[in-house]
DNA sequence: ACCTATTGATAATC
DNA sequence: TGATTATCAATAGGT
């Protein structure tokens, strides 16, 4: 487009080839847009020139790091290396972890069991009841030990008040 | 361009979205070719319909992760650490939740809760019971279905009995 | 940078 | 989908 065909193949002119550059990016940067408002695609655009300069476009919403992300996991191709990667299979790993936990919180708590067998929810029953155990022992124990020490405490007490009376006869015969 | 001045707003009609992004997105990366050629630049260019299929174009010579790696250096912007950032953090978090879960399954079991005061041993007292009695109804609701269960088939086998019988009658008649 | 002749892209249509 | 074409949009080359 323009006066004359223009062919495509390097511009040897180095200042045409730079406005050639200049009005292209623009106009490359301009459909970008375009396309993103019109068909609610997502793109990424990274330009470098010759000069070294560099133009970026991405839409709105995503930023270049989600981009790559989805560029990931559609492509298939690995831009992270592999240190990236054992992070993401951690995550992964843990995420799963979390999952199993939570489901069987939920068991436990007496939620989603209808999915379950006879036998889980015999095993169920039988961990639940020996947490229940568990946890009542400790705190029947408490009282018990509450009393103990409110024993030794009124012990200590009265040691205290006969120390004090002992003090103060002293201090009387010492003072008045 | 085409029959009739085109307003850059999404287009509503979901096939002439879509006949659009394709015909556009092919002229994207047409021109992203061209200006590769024609002012030697650089382009990287990822595009993603609403459909959910992903294009990209990337100037010979260099692939994405070159292009990335020199987006960090021009732009500053830290794509790897910001990425390798989030990940940790978001492991750091899920190994958090986790690890409140791995306690509280301990707590339900009845280990390590010699640290808990009296209130919380109630609590978990309260949940463990309530657990208890939704896995005991579960439970209890089994051998009914199964002896429901078990009656449907003796009726259902019942009636084929039938079946079968008469089929022989009618069979042992006309053959023999 | 701005201007226009001209090519290129594409919306509508089949 | 894929081709066609009337139109609009981008831009090459000149100033």
């Amino acid at each position: 487009m323009g006066r004359g065909k223009t062919e495509i193949k390097r511009i040897e002119n180095s200042s045409n080839r730079q406005v050639t550059y200049s009005k292209r990016k623009n106009g490359i940067i301009k459909k970008a847009k375009e396309i993103t408002v019109l068909c609610d695609a997502n793109v990424s655009l990274v330009i470098y020139g010759s000069s070294g300069k560099m133009h970026e476009y991405c839409s709105p919403k995503t930023d270049l790091i989600d981009m790559l992300d989805r560029y990931q996991r559609l492509s298939g191709n690995k831009l992270w290396d592999a240190k990236h990667e054992n992070l993401q299979s951690e995550i992964d790993r843990i995420k799963k972890e979390n999952e199993n936990m939570q489901i069987e919180l939920r068991h436990l708590g007496g939620e989603d069991i209808s999915s379950l067998n006879y036998e889980e929810l015999i095993a169920y029953e039988d961990a639940l009841e020996n947490g229940l155990t568990s946890i009542r022992e400790k705190k029947d124990e408490i009282p018990k030990i509450m009393r103990k020490h409110e024993q030794v405490l009124e012990e200590e007490n009265k040691h205290l008040m006969y120390l004090v009376q002992q003090g103060e006869m002293a201090h009387g015969r010492l003072s008045s």
